[in-house]
RNA sequence: GCUGGUAUAGUGUAGUGGUCCAUCAUGACGGGUUCUCGAUCCGUCGACCCGGGUUCAAAUCCCGGUAUCAGCACCA
């Protein structure tokens, strides 16, 4: 990054949905360039298309929210595009006064035919006065002039080698109520040149996105030659899909929630912030994830493994462990050969550090019932923290509890001492859900357990009759 | 089709002409430790897209090819 003096830096989302974890590298990208140069960040709502991605009224709330537990602080500033309409109009009627821009009637197949030859279109050489009045035109709200009847245009070089730029469009009529500043306006920016005019006016001085871009930034540049504005220092970043999940299309995840397809934004299966934090990932292995990517233009392909393996790294040593059986267990009766001489059973809350403390079990007992997964019952086995044992049929026998050989080692329940639990795991594009029983403890929404020899999951609802519902994280 | 971007181990990443028989992470495999299939420690495996050129010297610069991604929307 060079000019690094004042830095200022932005991230435009729309507010068509909550972030996904593609936005989260603008986010984290962004934020860790300002910390490292003392800028600033400006989170700015791009809501200025009504119609193909209405905005969510609710999203601006928790892209916010979302910006906040990523980074851990809130944005240096705030802009709503649809709040700054009046400013972008008043800009678009300078440049057609200016004559840097000019309004088109013509339509949008007719344009790229003519565009595509290198031809002006009639509407270009018209005289700033009638350019004027199509202006005022186009403003009007009884306007007979419907949507698609009519563009601005920034005037470019024709002969420009690249087809996409000449002649760009910049504004348009769109009659869509808006949810925050319903129908007051009817002209409204497109993205080039909203996003143009409004980093000039914040003092952008870098900007960072995706390489799909690189075409509007040369228009952009195009029209601040025009004002004779300096671009900013400009970065990109290339494609990423994630093995597990492919893209992440907010437009196609909205159509496939309210089809009922996944529950909603959080629903484990979905690629979005909102999905990742409920089933417990840590922003700092976001962030950590993304600054290990860095900043290039390449594009690639990563596994969520790699993000998991971050996840890891953040939370193995702060979890506490917990025993959880599934649905495939079966019940043993106890048959204690030497008696266990105190009231309680101590396991510890997490094997590497023992100032996290002890679970404490009752005493296992003659008669008790151990609550194993099926597949792990062997003819001797080691019940983890506990005893050696023997298994003959329904009963299990524990005649010595320091651990004498390499037996196996599994995990295990006192049924007298467990709360019904569902573990809730994704396969796919399957839920897959798996009610067993989970030791009795004081449990809380939110709370975070490596589930013993499982993995990891967090706690996402605990119902009336205090059953507890998990969602797995990852192993 | 036109315009532009990118190309280092399985996956990511460092490397901007010599110090590179190429860094680190992750992964796979093997082993130590550990009362988890977790964590931790050690070891092993594995890469500069292809072809020309410039240069005493190229992963690094230039040209061509190939692959791949993107833009060519009155979306962001």
């Amino acid at each position: 990054m060079e000019n690094t003096k004042k830095v200022v830096l932005r991230f435009a989302p729309n507010p068509n949905g909550p972030m996904t974890l593609g936005h989260s590298r603008g986010v984290i990208i962004n934020s860790e360039y300002a910390k490292m140069y003392d800028g600033e960040v400006i989170l700015r709502f791009d809501d200025t298309d009504t119609k193909r991605k209405p905005p969510e009224i609710w999203a601006y709330k928790q892209i916010q929210d979302e910006y906040e537990w990523l980074t851990g602080k809130t944005p240096d500033r705030i802009v709503f595009a649809s709040d700054r309409m009046p400013i972008y109009l008043q800009h678009a009627e300078e440049d057609i006064l200016n004559q840097n821009a000019y309004v088109c009637t013509c339509s949008a197949e007719k344009f790229k035919i003519l565009r595509d030859s290198k031809q002006a279109c009639p509407c270009r050489n018209l005289d700033t006065s009638e350019n004027h009045q199509r202006w005022m035109k186009m403003n009007d709200l009884q306007s007979n002039w419907e949507e698609g009847a009519a563009v601005v245009r920034i005037k470019t070089d024709l002969d420009l080698p690249n087809p996409a730029l000449r002649d760009w469009p910049a504004l348009r009529i769109q009659t869509t109520e808006h949810p925050r500043v319903g129908t007051t306006y009817r002209v409204w920016p497109l993205l080039d040149y909203q996003s143009a005019i409004e980093d000039y006016l914040q003092g952008v001085t870098h900007i960072i996105r995706g390489k799909d871009l690189m075409d509007s930034t040369r228009k952009q540049t195009i029209l601040y030659d025009l004002r004779g504005w300096k671009y900013p220092e400009t970065m990109y970043w290339g494609r990423v899909k994630v093995h597990e999940f492919g893209g992440f299309s907010t437009s196609g995840m909205k159509a496939d929630i309210s089809e009922g397809k996944y529950s909603g934004w959080d629903d484990q299966r979905l690629p979005t912030i909102a999905a990742l934090r409920r089933r417990g990932f840590s922003p700092k292995a976001l962030r950590a994830f993304w600054i290990e990517l860095g900043l290039n233009q390449k594009d690639i392909s990563v596994s969520m493994t790699t993000i998991e393996s971050h996840n890891s790294k953040v939370i193995d040593k702060i979890t506490p462990r917990v025993s959880f059986i599934g649905q495939n267990n079966a019940s043993l009766t106890l048959d204690l050969k030497k008696e266990w001489n105190s009231e309680i059973l101590k396991l510890p809350k997490h094997p590497d550090d023992s100032e996290m403390g002890y679970r404490n079990w009752p005493s296992p007992k003659n008669g008790d019932i151990i609550v194993l997964e099926k597949d792990d019952i062997d003819e001797e086995i080691r019940l983890k923290e506990f005893a050696n044992a023997t298994v003959k049929s329904t009963k299990i026998s524990a005649d010595e509890f320091e651990r004498t050989d390499r037996r196996p080692i599994v995990h295990w329940l006192l049924e007298n001492h467990t709360m019904p639990a569902i573990l809730s795991t994704s396969n796919g594009d399957e839920i897959v859900e798996n009610k067993g029983l989970i030791e009795t403890g004081k449990y809380q929404v939110g709370d975070i357990f490596q589930l013993e020899r499982m993995g990891f999951a967090r706690i996402t609802e605990i119902s009336e009759n205090s059953e507890i519902k998990l969602v797995f994280l990852h192993e």
